[in-house]
DNA sequence: CATGAATGAGCTTTCATTCAT
DNA sequence: CATGAATGAAAGCTCATTCAT
């Protein structure tokens, strides 16, 4: 993959559209051109294929979540449980700003989990940054130990990405407060009456 | 769709894998003859298309679910919290059962959720109980009420659909207890301690 | 081919009706079946394939001319010129009864030249009764002779056979008393004033 | 259909020999690609289908017909009459030019007249100029009126297109001049003695 | 650097055809 | 004799990909 003209960059996005309506298979690379304002053949001059388009895509937005949850977990000076929840809050936040990136995210999970820059970048904005926290939490007392975190983080990781889902196919916007608040009385509170 | 004979359908797991291993799309209709004994003509002669043929499976598996979670919510003398937690256990128990089938669902989520009959078996087999087991709580006050039971059932659902992937995808088999133990104390209990 | 059972003979014009719609090619064996009510296998059990059925039906329809016409010719104490004025009442009479059929033969007149019994059925029907009288008519002084009569003949034939088919196409009911005087009118008086 | 450069215009002729030989639906595009030097998927490139091709080239020469006749028409000071015969020489002088794509044209009647540009194109070549003349030939007296024009039309289309087929089909050259005074010689002096 | 034109490779799909019952 | 079920074989068509300009 060449060097991106952040003019080229900027167009991409709109691709995003595509993949989430139809999946990456059923989406040809001949109905970029019209999609994006890019010619078919430029786009071969800048990636490998479709894979690799997509791959940018969720790459990109991947790493803006990566970024804003290593901001809310450098917080200082709030316990485990309260940088948990702003980590929640910032997927949900840059999921809703980037909803046809999700959906497809979501929708490819198969092909994404077999792209191995792509899985890495998951475990970086979801997975290992979670895991962190329950380990902290453990050890400050905010948060339950868990005798398996990696199944805990799972369940976390579940529920976000899920939450996000079907509200992206309504195509109602997710809100992030509300979707946090709902995420965080489930995995923090507990259903079970206290 | 013609009336399927029970051989055919007995043969057709085996392609389960192949779906769950490359994709639905990577999948050629050509390889589905060596991997399941019958011939490439016959399966279009019973199903319209590779798409069917999966929508098949997956319609299989997850009525089999809805089944088994059927029969969890109809525990009688038990709270609703205890109905929960058995049909958590029931729905992990068939995908553990049913390991290639569910990483081809999970896999292919977006395509799943395109196709109609599938997007129903899902609600019936994973959204709708849950979310009728919430009420049940608030109602019963083994559950806390939800001000969104929609959002916590989703919460719910990813946790237990993505709980399961990668343990399937690891090839470690899924205990279902085990993997029922950790969804249950994260959402039933919550993190934050007591 | 296998002797045929009338009650089997009797359905197969129904599909004469498929094959002048979309042409032989685009009509599936599979379309015979609700067509005629003849199992596509029992097709195969007296048919050798596709073609045949289409011969079959033509070759009735043009027996059946080359019969009537042969009547026509027979017309004892009758000028040539009488005859033909038959033989062409007699061509179009056959062609209005049997709409179909003949719209079939038209439409596929290459494939059927390339049919030997066929383009043989063809010349007894059309073209050697009408060359005969030609023959007669410059015998007893009732026709011109021409110094070609195989393309005389022609001429005839084509007048003929494109007099049936935009009419048969156009659904009117092909009207043999009316066209016949038209198609004389032209070939035996000449459209030159006198 | 996209705009079709000449260079590969120019080699599509060599396939109506294919056509006219074998008939459309018996025509693999696969045996194009040998027959005419354009690559299979360059010719889907530029045309829907097979179809397609043979609707170019027949309305190509029909349209050749269509230009030739229309000169034929505008013959200044020359009745109807001759002009009747120019038309018809016109019109068998370019099928003898063309033979493949005539006797394409001839055998795929069937289909040719289910495609509305085709029948258009046929229309503009054939029955127009002709139904026209015999109103002008009723006009100045050169030609007898008619009850019925569009009989006496297509009974003059039969003779000319019916002549062509045979003697293209036997691959003895058409000679137009010939075939023109034996249509005129029926169709203008009636083969009736005057 | 950008792209319209051209194509190789291959998959889906269709159907004619067979055969056990 | 009649036929529903099953399939081999083939071809249409698509699309990712390349390259000359």
């Amino acid at each position: 993959m060449r060097a991106l003209p952040s003019q080229i960059a900027a167009k991409l996005p709109a691709a995003a559209e595509l993949f989430a309506e139809r999946g990456l298979d059923a989406t040809k690379i001949e109905d970029f051109a019209p999609a994006t304002g890019v010619a078919k053949a430029t786009l071969y001059y800048y990636f490998t294929g479709k894979e690799e388009i997509l791959a940018f895509l969720l790459q990109d937005t991947l790493a803006h979540i990566a970024d804003e949850v290593a901001i809310a977990v450098q917080q200082p000076d709030t316990s485990a449980a309260q940088r948990l929840t702003a980590v929640i809050r910032a997927q949900l936040t840059v999921m809703s700003e980037q909803p046809a990136v999700c959906r497809a995210l979501v929708g490819e999970l198969g092909r994404a989990g077999r792209i191995p820059e792509i899985a890495e970048a998951i475990r970086s904005a979801y997975y290992a940054p979670v895991e962190a926290l329950l380990a902290d939490g453990a050890r400050d007392g905010s948060l339950t130990p868990t005798g398996d975190p990696v199944t805990a983080a799972a369940v976390l990781v579940g529920a976000v990405t899920i939450i996000g889902l079907p509200r992206l196919v309504a195509g109602r916007p997710l809100e992030p407060s509300a979707a946090t608040a709902a995420v965080v009385a489930v995995v923090l509170d507990g259903l079970r009456p206290r």
